[in-house]
DNA sequence: CGCTTTTGACCAGCGC
DNA sequence: GCGCTGGTCAAAAGCG
């Protein structure tokens, strides 16, 4: 994954208003890789080009073998082949355990998962109505790396964003900048 | 007082 | 059917 490239918020709050120095300033925390799960879970683009190191975790790899991209293939597709709803995992360098996004989550499990040393925190929106769901686990493999699991679209707008990348992009909620620059902050406490 | 977090229990899916 | 595992529930405790 060396392109630039772009993905727009399937949450979006068209009300938020941000600049280029507010983006600056609130900077904390560079996406390395992430993943979109949607209906199409086995586009070629994704599988041909992931590994899967253990669960539903990918990691990006150009150079994955033929063996371990049809693992993964057949890992996801069984997985996910009941599922429909929008699904997106990234993975993000940080010494923070749970980051802000600017929507308010209420935690409601936590699992120690086996094989791996850090537990996988479950949290729903606080939003009635709203069933989005999230979980967040420490990278078993790199624990410098937390992997976020969003499920769901939110059908509120986000209570306290000044979240995007991009000003062209306010429109949308939020953008992401391979591999770097996605940026959220809020002036809110940190969940 | 209301909301969130914690945590043990429970449930469902899967492999054997 | 049984055991294992991940995901969710819900009561109790904590906090502002």
């Amino acid at each position: 994954m060396n392109t630039s490239f772009q993905y727009q918020n399937p949450n979006p709050n068209p009300n938020q208003e941000i600049t280029n120095q507010q983006l600056d300033d609130s900077l904390f925390f560079g996406v390395s890789d992430y993943f979109l799960f949607e209906d199409g879970y086995g586009e070629e683009t994704f599988l041909e080009n992931t590994v899967a190191p253990s669960e539903n975790v990918v990691n990006v790899s150009s150079n994955s073998s033929p063996v371990a991209s049809n693992m993964v293939r057949k890992t996801i597709e069984k997985k996910y082949k009941a599922q429909s709803e929008f699904k997106f995992v990234f993975r993000t360098k940080s010494n923070m355990e749970i980051m802000d996004d600017g929507f308010r989550w209420r935690k409601y499990g936590k699992k120690i998962i086996k094989n791996s040393p850090n537990p996988r925190n479950y949290f729903k929106c606080s939003s009635e109505g709203c069933n989005v769901k999230k979980r967040v686990e420490r990278d078993r493999e790199d624990p410098r790396y937390v992997m976020t699991t969003y499920e769901g679209v939110h059908n509120h707008e986000c209570p306290n964003c000044v979240v995007s990348c991009n000003n062209q992009l306010n429109t949308h909620g939020w953008t992401l900048h391979q591999p770097s620059s996605l940026s959220f902050s809020s002036s809110s406490p940190v969940l």
